[in-house]
DNA sequence: TACAATATTGTAACCATTACAATTTTATCT
DNA sequence: AGATAAAATTGTAATGGTTACAATATTGTA
C-alpha cells in the first residue's frame, strides 16, 4: 500500500473525508517526518494544488489534530511545527540549525503527587541545545581560527 | 532580605545592571510564581512605572533568559510564559482555565542513543490536560444536567 | 440532475513580538 | 558638581504567523 492509500485509510479510520487536499497533506507529513512548520506545508503542496490556500492548509491540520493524527510541536517559539509521528517520542530543536529530531522518551507521571487526580492528554518533551553536526562545524571553525 | 533585595542579587550575579525596572521585573516573576505572559507582567509593573513601554518588558525579559535567570515556556502555542523558577520541573497545562502548575519532573536523557554528541542546554516537560479543579466543574455541571 | 452539507479559497484583520531611532538614565572621569 | 560616553528605556511602526469570515467550489445523497 502507498503513502497515499495509507493517508487515505488514516483518515477514514478517524472519521475525516479523505479529501484530496487532505490526503495529500497528510502523505506529506507522513513522508517528511521533519516536523515542518505550516509555511513549508504550505510551499511543499503549491507546485501540485495552484490555487491551495494558506487557509486550507491550517484548516486540514487544525482537522488533524482534533482527531489526534497530527500533533502540535511548540519547542521553538518563533513558530509551530507539525508531526504525524503517531508513537510516543521526545523532540530536540538545534538552536544553530533550527532542525528538530526525535528521540526515545517514554515518561511515566501517574505516580506524580502534584498531579493526582488531574487529567492528561497530552505530553512533550523538549530538549534544547546543539546538534552533533553543528558542534563538529563549530569546532572545525575554531580549530582554523586558532590555525590563523 | 526582602524579594527586592533578592532580585537585586539575583541581577548582580550574573552581571546585569540591577536596574529598577529589572529588579521590581524580576521581583515580580519570584512572587508571582504563575508563569505569566509579557503583557500581564507589563499589566502588573504598570501602575508603579506608568511610562513604562512593552519594549522595556521584552527587552528585560530577553536580557534575563540570556542569562538564564527566566526560563521560556512554550506550552501554550498561543503566547509565550515566563518562569523565574530555576530548578527543575516540569508544567501542566490545563486545556480550560489555562493555567500553569508546576509538578517534580527530573528526566535523564545522558543515556539516550539519539543524543549522543549532542549538547542538551534546556529541558522542558509539558503536560497538557485538565486539571483536577475543572474535572470538578465539569462533573457538576453534567450532574446538574442530568438533573434537569 | 437537484439539493444540502461540507470543504476550499481569498481577503482582511488580529495580535504577539520585533526593529529601530529618539530620549532618558546611569556610570565614569575631570 | 559638570562633562562625556555607554547603556537602558521609550514610542512608533513594521513584521509575520495565525485567524475570521463571507464567497465560491466540491462532494455525497437522493
Ligand atoms: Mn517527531
Ligand atoms: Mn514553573
Ligand atoms: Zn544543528
Ligand atoms: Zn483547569
Amino acid at each position: 500500500m502507498n503513502v497515499l492509500e495509507k493517508a487515505r485509510q488514516m483518515l477514514k479510520a478517524k472519521a475525516v473525508r479523505p479529501t484530496i487536499i487532505r490526503v495529500r497533506l497528510l502523505a506529506y507529513l507522513l513522508t517528511h517526518p521533519v516536523h515542518p512548520t505550516a509555511e513549508q506545508i504550505y510551499q511543499a503542496l503549491l507546485p501540485e494544488f495552484p490555487t491551495l490556500s494558506k487557509t486550507s492548509v491550517y484548516n486540514t491540520l487544525d482537522k488533524m489534530l482534533e482527531v489526534k493524527l497530527v500533533r502540535l510541536i511548540t519547542i521553538d517559539e518563533k513558530e509551530t511545527r507539525y508531526d504525524a509521528g503517531t508513537a510516543v517520542h521526545g523532540h530536540f530543536f538545534c538552536k544553530f540549525c533550527r532542525k528538530i529530531t526525535d528521540f526515545a522518551a517514554n515518561p511515566d507521571y501517574t505516580g506524580c503527587q502534584e498531579l493526582s487526580g488531574y487529567e492528561i492528554t497530552e505530553c512533550n518533551v523538549y530538549l534544547t541545545g546543539i546538534c552533533k553536526a553543528c558542534l563538529q562545524k563549530i569546532n572545525k571553525s575554531q580549530e582554523e581560527e586558532k590555525a590563523v
